[in-house]
DNA sequence: AATTGCATCGTACAGCGTACGAGTCAATCG
DNA sequence: CGATTGACTCGTACGCTGTACGATGCAATT
């Protein structure tokens, strides 16, 4: 009862209007934000992924009650969809994009988008199963008027960007989930040699042991790409 | 205590020999068996999806306790894993595949899988975080029969399957998750349309009105396999 | 001084997966 | 034949989850 707010009660800043001092004990606990809570909640994220999230733990790790957090967010749905669309914040210079090469241009805007998601492996999963965030819209904006500019035909823009838009989730999703182990994938790989002769082809390419997972992708872009709009 | 077996002991055919049947009842609770479970468990989430499979839930429509589940499963993930492996069994007469045309062959095996998934939409987004089973490792050797006898390079040949597969992947989550509604899409289309300022390509597309899913995943994967093996 | 409204939190509850142990019944054995 | 075994089923209970509800504290306003 008593030592909650321990020894202080200044709570750094108030939201509201301008009481920022108190005196000491700059550094107790700052106060619930939103934001606060989305950042936090990343971190967990991060640490313990999606089934480490849990209401109470996200309280612990703020320094609160749990119940505190629903003043913010309406539901643990939320804090996933904030989380998600924290982590898709698109950096980059859009100057860099639809410069001269196109090709290059959309390399880049995709490779940036796996690995702001490979950063943080439990967003792959997430983004297809939430609403689209302006984080995302933006992306798919920069993606369209790149593939426009690069000859694509209007007529297949959206088959174009729905492409693409697969490709990466489904690499980057596979690449976050297989990422389990080398003794796993070498057992399976044992597994499907003791089966070699049902399955010769994807035995004999050792399809379970490559881990190139960045040189995979690139190639599988290229060949997309080259399908899209053909290099001269 | 006295109605559960309710007024016949007779209970069908037991497990091991062969004493089938007893008089009457021929329809009563058929017992419990993993075939049983597991396919009980793919009706339970097709119809309720990956939420609403409980294990109460699925002892129910088994018409047993909850417990006696855990004879025969380890646990709730080992359901999850059983039902996936049961939903993409690959049906198709291997013959048809790697016959002539390779290209028909291959589009012919992918659309297979996506509508195999689609049937169970629960069933796609499972398939990245669960090990390979038999079923899906018959495909994959099958697709890579396919894109050998097209003419792919065996150094590109596991860059093609994963891109492929990623694409499929990526295709059938995205389509089972925006299922959704049309007052949805027609909702997120107007949202765009208010910030037309800031998405203007996308917005002139269409692209989130465009519900022809079936076009784009075929167009897709044109472009995909042209890039991959360029048609003469 | 009284009121208001934002913000926090303790308690409580229903529902989840499943550990544990007791129960049933058919097949087997002495 | 009775005793034993082992496959199978299930009732109860426990710890953990998300969150509804109401009490509480505190700053600003009246």
């Amino acid at each position: 009862m008593a030592a909650k707010r321990s020894g202080a009660e200044s709570k750094g800043s108030g939201r509201r209007g301008a009481s920022p001092q108190s005196g000491q004990e700059p550094r107790s606990e700052p106060s619930l934000s939103l934001e606060r809570i989305v950042a936090t909640a990343v971190e967990l994220l991060d640490a313990e992924g999606v089934d480490g999230l849990k209401m109470r733990r996200l309280a612990d790790r703020l320094g609160s009650g749990a119940m505190s957090l629903y003043w913010h967010v309406d539901n643990k749905e939320k804090v996933f969809d904030l989380a998600l669309d924290a982590v898709l914040e698109y950096r980059a210079s859009p100057g860099i994009v639809a410069f001269e090469d196109w090709r290059e241009d959309i390399v880049h805007l995709l490779e940036d988008w796996r690995a702001s998601m490979l950063r943080h492996p439990w967003s792959a999963s997430l983004l297809p199963r939430r609403a689209l965030g302006p984080n995302i819209l933006a992306r798919l904006e920069l993606l369209s008027k790149a593939l426009s500019k690069a000859g694509v035909a209007d007529a297949d823009l959206n088959a174009a960007i729905w492409s693409l838009w697969n490709f990466v989730i489904g690499a980057t999703i596979t690449r976050a989930n297989f990422e389990l182990s080398d003794e796993d994938r070498a057992a399976a790989q044992q597994r499907l040699t003791g089966l070699s002769q049902h399955y010769p082809t994807i035995e004999r390419s050792r399809l379970l042991l490559d881990n190139d997972w960045d040189g995979a992708f690139r190639k599988g872009l290229d060949f997309l790409l080259d399908g899209l709009a053909p290099r001269r």
